[in-house]
DNA sequence: TTGGTTCTGTAACAAAGTCACACTCAGGGC
DNA sequence: GCCCTGAGTGTGACTTTGTTACAGAACCAA
């Protein structure tokens, strides 16, 4: 499928700097896949699609242990490109990540092998994904810090807030399961914590749903 | 300080595929340091210093929290490159990470700025820092993993053959305090488990050493 | 209504982290 | 030798977080 070259030069930075042949190879290979929510994109057992050009829609990048316990690295937005569902597009580099998406998620998907002669052809490709792996590691030492540094209570408050943001609501849709798996921990704990922010007035709990009653003293728990 | 370019050849897996004029402007612009023992290369405070080619010793990557507890993200070691003595290298990327020598060590020293120009001439250079780029997020993520889903006494034990292998001696020249700086603990979680791996068989100790009795069944409790 | 599924609550326990303090060992100065 | 000091280790009480095992509540579909 031809993708418009005005769209593509809005995603993608290096788009530019490419010569008119790289143009043409992106354009009439890369082809637009919708994704409904909940779809597991990409898992390690299953082989790579290619890289992915998020355009609208919402991915969540996580970890699975062996006993489905989960955790989220980081997510993608629209505008934003996933590294990971091409985790074989870096050489070498194998993480045995998973991708999900959290909306119904509409995604450009350039094939493997266009995207490595790409690498190599242009500085300037090499370096964008360079710069998007930069950032995904600052993401992934960033949740090590608060996983290993902050106390819970602070971790959950600050989910809790993050998630609003990306809703734009202070009413959460979410179980606490949904949570739990969010953050690496156990349902229970989940419930235990947000019974303690319920009766501090932080929080009102009903059955799926969170709504945040006390935003400044939540911020507050904040690490 | 001009380097054998023999010796760059062996080190700089892009080095064959400079130019003459990119090889001439990194043999004069990157400087041979000393590093002793337990000196703090860089931290983010301090100005970063450049990209550092390990020639021989051992660097330990890591990060602390506010109330002084540690972590490593990963090591470095002879004939590997340390990318986060250069975060600033990475444009755009600003890791809160601390790097100190566990060995004396010499490194050849790169300057930001001159790396900052080979990789943008350079799709080789560029394509090396993006593969070291993934290979600390794999360590990373491993890490993330290990730390996550794996109950204490599995990682320590990993943690002490995994520090007898690079030492090569079944004895270990090491404080519990050490240990538990390496793997995020406290020094009395430290001593509490060795305290069990000694009545089982596994080690013995002293005062700051710790011999393995018994490897494979230490072996046994990884993962 | 009934039955089934999902979601939540709770209690008891285990694992790991924190805090406070005491003891031991090694080395230096006397 | 002695004493002093500081680093290293041991230990117990306690808190926080994770685990296990249920029970009850809410929702949905037949």
């Amino acid at each position: 499928m031809k993708q418009s070259a005005r769209r593509l030069d809005e995603v993608l930075p290096f788009w530019r700097d490419l010569t008119v042949d790289q143009q043409g190879v992106l354009q009439f290979t890369m082809i637009e896949r919708r994704f409904r929510l909940g779809t597991t994109i990409q898992s390690d057992s299953e082989d790579c699609p290619g890289l992915l050009v998020v355009t609208a829609g919402q991915l969540r990048v996580f970890l699975i242990s062996p006993t489905g316990k989960e955790i989220t690295l980081y997510r993608v937005f629209g505008g934003e490109i996933c590294l990971f569902s091409a985790s074989c597009i870096i050489r070498g580099a194998n993480f045995d990540v998973y991708v999900q998406t959290e909306r119904e998620t509409t995604a450009l998907v350039i094939p493997t092998s266009v995207y490595q002669e790409l690498m190599d052809q242009s500085t300037c490709v090499a370096n964008f994904t360079n710069m998007l792996m930069a950032s995904r590691l600052t993401n992934v030492i960033q949740l090590m810090e608060d996983v290993l540094f902050s106390s819970f209570d602070s971790r959950l408050a600050a989910f809790l807030l993050e998630q609003s943001a990306i809703e734009r609501s202070a009413t959460l849709r979410m179980t606490h399961e949904q949570i739990a798996r969010n953050l690496g921990t156990a349902r229970e704990v989940v419930s235990r914590m947000l019974g303690y922010f319920q009766t501090e007035g932080l929080i009102v709990m009903s059955r799926g749903c969170i709504t945040i009653t006390n935003g400044p003293k939540l911020r507050a728990l904040v690490q």
